[in-house]
DNA sequence: ACCTGAACACCGTTCAAGT
DNA sequence: ACCTGAACACCGTTCAAGT
């Protein structure tokens, strides 16, 4: 994934890329996405300039830091589509999707508030999106999903619970798993509505 | 609800002020939240410092441009509150709060991120839970909504669909339409499930 | 009293000078 | 080649000087 040109860089510049991509994904992880590059800068103990010319722009920064976090999710929805039963693949993902939220402060932000532009969006997009689409033409011929819903409403389904999450994180943290369930029940086709052994809460 | 205390002030003053409340208000709802007050001030024809004069940060002149919309989205409730249909109204209710958003670009963004220190959010949350409570508990009661719904679940689909609304408004300014129905439809009580009539896009 | 605009703090970004 | 930090643009906010 990183080859092919770019003669090999100087070890200490390599060193300096390295130590400064941990330190701001640990930062943006714990503090969220305003943290200063002048302040990941100081922690890594390199100057501002150097951060700029590894990453061109803050952005650029953030898209690389969470671009490890894009594969987990990736990973996470590659299980979910191989599970036989469309609708627990997909109401696994969902969830797994939402843990990763609920413990980076960083990502919540993004998915709450998704650019377009955002290089981590499209690439998120370009390799979930078929993914999805198994899970969502599976459980539709399975006939336990609702046939009006496309493959896209899952990716809009995260924006709106990370909106919720983001919303409610600070009071009560584990609120969303309530609208998750909401949502769920929302996708259900006709006739499939049963508790299904949770707790009612 | 502006009395009891201060002084009439100057006439060239409460101008200004409502000069200043005009021209934020057309700003903030054609380009969004973050037009610059430096922009507010020039295009009101005073200098920065009179902005600041009238309300003590820019949170401030939001507050109160957004205060004008908070009474029609109160009024709206008020009359769907009224409506013998709990249902219906619920349903009204918010085709009415995201038409309000969808014509207004800093409306969205505020919706999109409730600031639970904003005064708007506090007072909105004050004026029109309890109305949409009636709501919610003479649904339940005409057996339309779910049992397990809450009437602060309605303020966290606004965020939801508001978060939706503000990804995908550049491309499809409609689409948050179709993810209002499945929200909606989230909401039904078993058994609630028919197609009321509308086409089915 | 109220208005004005220069000035300050802060953050993203650039670049001349160093090694 | 790469690193550093002063410098710039921009935005929110303040305040001394004007009327």
């Amino acid at each position: 994934m990183t080859d092919t040109m770019s003669p090999p860089a100087r070890k200490d510049a390599a060193r300096n890329r390295a130590l400064l991509l941990e330190t701001a994904t640990q930062m943006f992880a714990t503090q969220g996405l305003d943290v200063t590059l002048k302040d990941v800068a100081r922690r890594a103990g390199v100057g501002v300039g150097t951060v700029y010319r590894h990453f061109p722009a803050k952005d650029d920064l953030l898209d690389e830091v969470f671009a490890g976090l894009l594969a987990r999710a990736t990973d996470s929805a590659r299980t979910a589509a191989a599970d036989p039963d469309g609708w627990r693949g997909l109401v696994r993902y969902l969830e797994d999707a939402m843990l990763m939220q609920r413990h980076n402060s960083g990502l919540r932000g993004l998915a709450a508030t998704p650019a377009p532009s955002c290089a981590m969006a499209v690439k998120s997009r370009e390799e979930i999106t078929p993914l999805v689409q198994q899970m969502v033409a599976k459980a539709q011929k399975q006939g336990t999903l609702r046939p009006d819903f496309d493959a896209t409403d899952v990716a809009y389904i995260q924006v709106a619970l990370a909106a919720i999450m983001e919303a409610t994180y600070a009071t009560s943290p584990d609120l969303y798993r309530h609208h998750l369930k909401l949502f769920i029940d929302g996708m259900r086709a006709e006739g499939h509505r049963e508790p299904s052994s949770e707790s009612p809460d």
